[in-house]
DNA sequence: GCAAAAGTGTTTCTACTACACCCATGG
DNA sequence: CCATGGGTGTAGTAGAAACACTTTTGC
């Protein structure tokens, strides 16, 4: 990536990826080494870039998960940006930009996304020297996290708690394409904190004219295996 | 404001700023002149700045609206962010920004905010040749922007939509400090686009504790007065 | 006394809650 | 046959919706 194709190392996009593994809520995290008089410093951020000339803000978000995930027609949705001069307040943060983008770096202001992926689809991470990891959201606090990133999380978890009231079809993005109601039932209340009785949600799901039932079961769990079910429309 | 001020000429601050004059929402818009070809073209922009070295995006609104109003406290939330690189294909906006900033400036960035304000505050523009009027939310559409405007005003709107279910405080911002129940249910109804019943309105708001009942009646009206109310905490 | 808006209760329906047992399957 | 999770119905409660007449006041 050359330096006259970015637009201006002013405005970046991070994503906060999200994905589900049947138990808990995780975050897709980048590795970061910074290498800081002689010593490996270690830590993670956010996926994110700088903005390209004549690229939308969508768009850069959307190349963003490309080109870390090789994935398209991912779920996204801008949800906040953070502009605070003290972003880039860290040492390590300034000096990990310099040597990034090789431009003197005075504050960034970043448009933050929120991105919802399957987490059973298999990532290939285009980039070479780029490694990403699934991380529990709950380990989030205890981890180092570049600039501002852990507050960034934080927010974004807030923005899907308050839209899955009003777009319930966000959890799908989350299932596989085949899901039994437990593992929606799991999501659901871990994403809105609550337990929901095992009736009640049943009776809940057959009002949903969205969620199907398919002519399978699950396979290969030693219990009675559960129906499966899709999402339509 | 001298240049050596700017924090850098990408990044903008606009505010959408709603006000309710008892029958609909208005928007605050800035009159703008363009003298293009020596002749003066005439159109409407949200009030917005550059961002101030040093500044956080909050406050860079925060200014922008003291600065316009002479008010301070005023509620502010930011909802979204615009930058698509045709935000500033228009030659007329082009030139705008060229006098304005004194700056070449390819495109920008802005994170635009909603603002609530109660319009019976007497609105005291400082900036001398800047002029500032309430237009009529259904007549935006028809009027001439800047920029993108006029889809920043809608998404604004719509951002006030969805947050009313979950703040319904907001409503009061936009409300005199006392007010009627009538003026809340015609304010409630606005915002929501629907029509509610009178009474189980008024057993709606009983049940909202942050709103109590004064031992005040309206005056001047040519009918039976009503009771007043004031938003508590 | 009339025009104009304020204020007030009851019934119905709907949506959510609580709660316990039998079923199918693999080992 | 047993351990594990899957699947089902009913009764009670609380919140939302429908609906019409009397009251106060200025003119």
């Amino acid at each position: 990536m050359s330096n006259q194709n970015l637009y201006n190392p002013h405005v970046s996009v991070d994503c906060v990826v999200f994905g589900f593994d049947g138990e808990q809520l995780k975050v897709l995290l980048i590795e970061r080494s910074i290498n800081e008089q002689n010593e490996l410093y270690n830590d993670k951020k956010l996926p994110g870039s700088i903005i390209l000339n004549d690229e939308d803000l969508d768009e850069a978000a959307s190349r963003v998960l490309t080109e870390l995930t090789g994935l398209k027609n991912i779920y996204l949705s801008q949800f906040r940006s953070f502009g605070g001069p003290d972003r880039t307040k860290n040492p390590r943060d300034i000096l990990w930009l310099e040597n990034t983008t090789q431009l003197k770096i005075g504050r960034i202001v970043t448009v933050a996304y929120v991105a919802l992926i399957k987490i059973d689809r298999k990532i290939q991470v285009k980039n070479d020297n780029t490694q990403a990891n699934w991380c529990n959201l709950n380990e989030v606090a205890t981890m180092n996290l570049a600039f501002d990133h852990a507050k960034i999380i934080n927010k974004g978890l807030e923005y899907i708690r308050h839209n899955l009231d009003i777009e319930p079809h966000l959890l799908f993005e989350l299932l596989p394409r085949k899901f039994t109601i437990s593992q929606l039932r799991s999501l659901y209340d871990t994403v809105h904190q609550t337990t929901s009785d095992v009736r009640n949600f049943h009776k809940k799901v057959a009002q949903w004219t969205y969620v199907v039932a398919l002519d399978e079961v699950e396979e290969g769990v030693p219990h009675r295996a559960a129906r499966l079910y899709k999402y339509k429309k």
